[in-house]
RNA sequence: UGGGGAGUCGCCAAGUUGGUUAAGGCACCGGAUUUUGAUUCCGGCAUUCGUGGGUUCGAAUCCUACCUCCCCAGCCA
């Protein structure tokens, strides 16, 4: 191992060195794998051309800064979720480990899907997330489709060795032809086309020639396979579909299965990490690369493909099918709607790139089929939350309560510090006066068992004022508490000496009404309300919480009103809100609430 | 019923060239601190590694049989 790869191993597994950033790095199958190519020194000396290409570019190129190679690869036909947040974390944590460096490809191979847009919201969402893809002053910043040329000229050289073949069947015969699970397939007709056949009818499939499904390219190697991908799969098609970047050039287009092993290597990727599904597909990238390693197309050493469980998570749906239909349908406000799992959505409803990372560590990585409770996403945004975000007192459901004995026309300014674990985050000052907000959950008439808040005779520290006193409250006709009363001592102003003489258990936030700033917030919770929707061959919309969102007008303490969209803060006894990104306007913003506080109360009380 | 994978604490997950008491995190349960029933801190938490056999002085790690779950028959990725 060089000494370079040794310390980046070593750094790899440093314990934490500052909280709420940094966080373990525990080991995994696929670090394992690295470490061990690394110490066998199976990438000492490989050549970087300084831009992705065949062997001839790589030959004469100087050694390659990046000690691995690992790569994202979207197809931008959609926008990004908490899924691909895993995988993100993954290939460029990786990278960044390991000294090496990680290319975000685009894998453009199906125009029919895929368009400007969607790539575009990729790179912003990569970025957010607080990746880049340079490394050693190179961009790595990739499209299959900038490859298309390579691939076609591959795809040439294995017709003329024999390795692919042209086929005109229809796809439904093709698929009767392909056999099943416990049945060998049986070769095409066309199997047996010699390759200057193949090769000129190739080219008039490039040249236009053809009607879109007239023929495809196959891949030559055994249609009685046990793996059915093995079974002469379908390498390139015809499909007259404009391109989102290259247009009308290209009339055929190859397939993932062929394209990626050439991105891998034309790139030089070292590992590349996939699902599970696609582990079957490993003995054709092989194959592939193998083939046209003997052409020497590639530099060695030739990429590896390593595949890990894709993330599961409870209480959410992450496939594109539904995702599109929650949008579509309008079960949601759109992509960006702040209950949506996509990364836009989970921008919005205020969680953090930090949060994601924190996440990723946790769930690990490995090839187990697991399921991932939602609460461990939240519980990591709100460990990043209580570091960064400044305490802030809102009333969300408000009564009000009068401090009798408090002089109608006395106002004073309170001293609240900004974070109680973090004095140097100063304090700020808060009006106080005779009548407050406070929030309706913390008074009650008839206590429950354990109950510390307000009750009549019942003592509670107007937090950071003073403690005061029930002495009962007013209702209307209904029974509804209209508002709660009470007395305060002024000897117990917090700050000043003896404040602390009077000792209560409770604690209560509150807002003047005179200077408090109405506003909305949006009280999210989760999309659905079973931990697997669409379960047991249920419609999924069927298990949509129609409850998770809840829009209420909350008063707020006076420098709210100041909050910039995206500024975050913890709501004090409430949670963590966000100002909203979209539809926060000067002077009025507009919270999101992110995720709730952990309330160990609720929890046994009911 | 073909092929490829996976099964270690309630949930994740190290460990798998066989070798003293099976990492760690989350959750949970205690206790301390706390002007957030938050945070933080301390302590507890698998005689056992899907199951049954076997090899061995010694097995989660090797052999064997079996069970369960996931993936594959797109001209999608």
């Amino acid at each position: 191992m060089s000494d370079a790869a040794h310390k980046n191993v070593k750094s790899a597994h440093r314990a934490p060195s500052g909280a709420g950033n940094a966080t373990a790095t525990a080991s995994n199958f696929i670090r394992t794998a690295i470490e061990a190519d690394l110490a066998a020194g199976k990438y000492t000396g490989r050549a970087w051309g300084g831009k992705p290409g065949p062997a001839k570019t790589h030959e004469s190129g100087a050694s390659d800064p990046a000690k691995i190679r690992t790569r994202f690869p979207p197809e931008p036909n959609g926008y990004l979720h908490i899924g691909h947040a895993k995988s993100i974390c993954l290939n460029f944590g990786l990278a960044r480990d390991y000294g090496g460096a990680c290319h975000l490809r685009f894998d453009d191979t199906n125009p029919e899907r895929e368009e400007q847009e969607y790539v575009d919201s990729i790179i912003a969402a990569v970025k957010w997330l607080g990746f880049s893809w340079e490394n050693a002053g190179t961009s790595h910043l990739y499209y299959a489709s900038d490859y298309f040329e390579a691939m076609y000229y591959a795809a040439e050289y294995l017709i003329e060795h024999g390795h692919a073949y042209v086929d005109s069947l229809s796809a439904e015969q093709m698929r009767i032809l392909r056999g099943t699970l416990t049945e060998p397939g049986t070769d095409s007709p066309y199997r047996g086309r010699q390759p200057h056949e193949s090769l000129e009818l190739f080219r008039q499939m490039r040249d236009g020639k053809f009607r879109d499904g007239e023929h495809v390219l196959r891949a030559k190697i055994d249609m009685a396979s046990p793996n059915i991908n093995l079974r002469d799969p379908v390498i390139y098609r015809i499909r007259r579909a404009t391109h989102h970047r290259t247009g009308d050039k290209w009339c055929i287009y190859p397939m993932y299965t062929y394209a990626h092993p050439i991105e891998d290597a034309l790139e030089r990727v070292t590992h590349s990490l996939c699902t599970l599904e696609f582990e079957d597909q490993r003995p054709f990238y092989d194959w592939l690369l193998a083939r046209l390693a003997e052409g020497n197309w590639f530099a060695r050493p030739l990429p590896q493909q390593i595949e890990f469980a894709r993330l599961n998570l409870t209480y959410v749906v992450l496939s594109k099918r539904r995702l599109v239909q929650l949008v579509e349908e309008g079960h949601v406000a759109g992509w960006d709607d702040p209950r949506m799992p996509t990364l836009v959505g989970a921008r919005r409803r205020g969680y953090t790139p930090e949060g994601f990372r924190i996440f990723a560590e946790r769930i690990g990585v490995s090839k187990a089929d697991s399921w991932i409770d939602y609460s461990i996403l939240e519980d990591c945004m709100r460990e990043h939350l209580n570091e960064v975000a400044p305490r802030r007192m809102a009333v969300l459901d408000p009564v009000r309560l009068v401090i009798d004995n408090y002089p109608e026309d006395r106002e004073e300014l309170c001293e609240v510090p900004n974070h109680p674990q973090k004095p140097d985050w100063g304090k700020r000052k808060v009006p106080l006066a005779r009548e407050l907000w406070i929030e309706r959950e913390d008074f009650a008439e008839t206590p429950p068992k354990g109950y510390f808040r307000l009750y009549p005779g019942n003592k509670v520290r107007l937090r950071y004022g003073y403690v005061v006193e029930c002495t009962g409250c007013e209702k209307d006709k209904a029974g509804y508490v209209t508002t709660v009363r009470c007395k305060y001592d002024p000897d117990t102003r917090s700050g000043t000496p003896g404040a602390e003489r009077v000792k209560v258990k409770g604690n209560i936030h509150w807002v003047s009404a005179k200077h408090a700033c109405a506003s909305e917030v949006r009280l999210y919770d989760r999309l659905f309300g079973v931990p697997h929707p669409g379960a047991d061959d249920r419609d999924f919309r069927q298990d949509l919480n129609q409850h998770a969102k809840k829009i209420i007008i909350a008063q707020l303490e006076p420098a709210l009103a100041e909050a910039k969209p995206e500024e975050r803060f913890q709501f004090e006894r409430h949670g963590y809100f966000v100002a909203d990104l979209a539809d926060s306007v000067p002077g009025a913003p507009k919270f999101n609430r992110t995720v709730t506080l952990r309330d160990s109360w609720s929890k046994q009380s009911g």
